[in-house]
RNA sequence: CGCGGGGUAGAGCAGUCUGGUAGCUCGUCGGGCUCAUAACCCGGAGGUCGGUGGUUCAAAUCCACCCCCCGCAU
C-alpha cells in the first residue's frame, strides 16, 4: 500500500559511517530482460534503490501467441519501481547541458524520466538483450556498468553460459566491467571465479552466476561508484566469443563421440533440449552420460546397444557410448529413463538419429 | 483466432477410427527361490477412463462446451 512513495528515503539513516561519503544513495538505473537479471535487481534495489528499470517489450510468446512480460518487469512491479520498454534505446542521445533527448516514440517515456532524476550515477545492464547507445555511457557519472556472465575475455557475447558448458570449461564465473562501444570488451572492474560441477547443466549455471553476481555487483558497486576501484583492460588475444545459440547447437550428431554429446546436451538443459530423433519423432535428451562397460565398437552410432527395464545405453562416434537418463516425446513430459522404459519398449538394436 | 500432441490404478503407456467384461510394463503389498539382487517365480490390493452436458438399450470409445499439461514456431 505505501510503495507508491518510497522516493523519499527513510530518515533514521545515520548510524554507522563504514563509508564516510555514502550517506546520500547513488541514482541507478537497471536495464535488463530475462530471469538472470532478476537477482541482481532485486539485490540491487534493496541495498542502494534503483530508480528506474529498462527493460525490452512485452512480445506475443510460447502457445497462442499471447503476450508475456519480462521477468525483469515482473520483478520491478513488484518492487514498485517504474519499468519502461522502449522498443529502441539506440537513438537516445545525451548532452551535458540539455540532457537525454532524440530517441524513437517509444523511448520518449523513458527520456522524459531519466531527465526527471538527472543526475544519474551509473546505468547498471545485466543481460538487456540490446547494445547500449553512446549517450548512456556519457549520461551517467560513472557510465554504464555490467555484470557478465563468465570470466572476461573469455567468452564474450550472448551465450557465455552455455559455451561453458559445452566447452567443458572446469570453472566459470561472473565479471563486472565497464562497458564501452565494443561487445563485452570494455575493462574489468572485479571477477569472481566459480568451479563447474562435472554434471553441471546450462540451468544450473546459470542459477549459480545469477546469484554470484548479484553480490559481486552489490560489493563491488560502493567502490566503483566514489572511483577508489579502477578497471582493467581485458587481454584481447585471450578473448573467445560465444555466439548466439542457435536451433542447430542442439541437434545431436551421433557420430561425435559420448563425450561431446555429454556436455552439448548439458548445454542444452533444460532449455531448449538436445534434440534427436526416435522412430520418427522428434526427441529431447536432457540427461546422459558416457559409458565404458558397453563399447559401441562396430555399431552405426546411434544403434540402441543395450536396453533393460533401467537403462539405455546408445552407441556414439569412435565407438564410445552414451547412456540416456531424461529424456521427453513430443507432447510429453521430460521423464526418467525408467519411466519411459515402462511405457516404451524399446528393443537393441534400433537406430536413433 | 499461429500449427500440433495429450489427460485411462502411485508412475509410464495401449485400448478410442470399427460403442458392448478395464489391459500392458513398472512400482506397491503378501508369499517363494537365492550367499546375494534394480534378478527370477506365485498371489493380492489399487481405476466414478480430466470435468459437465448430449446421443444411445449400452459411452474410455460418438457429439458439444469447459479445465489442465506438453511439442513446434518466435
Amino acid at each position: 500500500m505505501f510503495g507508491r512513495k518510497r522516493k523519499s528515503a527513510p530518515e533514521p539513516q545515520t548510524d554507522k559511517g563504514e563509508t564516510e561519503g555514502q550517506e546520500a544513495k547513488p541514482t541507478l538505473v537497471f536495464c535488463g530482460t530475462p530471469d538472470f537479471s532478476v537477482p541482481c535487481l532485486k539485490l540491487l534495489h534493496e541495498t542502494f534503490g534503483v530508480a528506474c528499470v529498462v527493460s525490452q517489450p512485452d512480445k506475443p510468446v510460447g502457445r497462442g501467441m499471447e503476450m508475456a512480460s519480462p521477468a525483469v518487469k515482473d520483478a520491478a512491479n513488484e518492487l514498485s519501481i517504474p519499468c519502461f520498454q522502449p522498443k529502441s534505446i539506440k537513438s537516445i542521445k545525451f548532452d551535458a547541458e540539455t540532457g537525454f533527448g532524440g530517441g524513437s516514440a517509444s523511448a520518449k517515456p523513458l527520456i522524459e524520466h531519466l531527465n526527471k532524476i538527472r543526475p544519474i550515477d551509473a546505468f547498471i545492464v545485466v543481460a538487456y538483450g540490446k547494445m547500449i547507445p553512446r549517450s548512456l555511457m556519457d549520461g551517467a557519472r560513472c557510465g554504464v556498468l555490467n555484470v557478465h556472465a563468465s570470466l572476461l575475455p573469455r567468452w564474450r557475447g550472448a551465450a557465455p553460459i552455455q559455451s561453458a558448458v559445452r566447452a567443458g570449461d572446469e570453472r566459470s564465473g561472473v565479471s563486472i566491467m565497464q562497458i564501452d562501444e565494443g561487445l563485452d570488451t570494455g575493462p574489468v572492474f572485479t571477477m569472481k571465479p566459480v568451479a563447474l560441477d562435472p554434471r553441471e547443466n546450462t540451468g544450473s549455471l546459470h542459477d549459480k552466476l545469477s546469484t554470484l553476481g548479484a553480490q559481486l555487483l552489490c560489493e563491488t558497486l560502493p567502490r566503483i561508484l566514489e572511483g577508489t576501484l579502477k578497471p582493467a583492460p581485458q587481454e584481447p588475444a585471450l578473448a573467445t566469443h560465444a555466439p548466439k545459440w542457435e536451433r542447430e547447437d542442439a541437434v545431436i550428431n551421433w557420430n561425435d563421440p559420448a563425450e561431446e554429446l555429454d556436455r552439448q546436451i548439458r548445454a542444452c538443459a533444460p532449455r531448449p533440449g538436445a534434440r534427436a530423433n526416435f522412430r520418427g519423432n522428434p526427441i529431447k535428451i536432457y540427461d546422459a552420460q558416457p559409458i565404458q562397460s558397453y563399447a559401441g565398437i562396430g555399431k552405426t552410432p546411434g544403434t540402441v546397444v543395450k536396453c533393460d527395464k533401467h537403462s539405455l545405453i546408445v552407441a556414439a562416434g569412435g565407438g564410445s557410448c552414451l547412456e540416456l537418463l531424461r529424456l521427453q516425446l513430443p507432447g510429453k513430459r521430460p521423464l526418467d529413463i525408467a519411466e519411459f522404459l515402462a511405457g516404451a519398449a524399446v528393443f537393441e538394436g534400433e537406430v536413433l538419429s
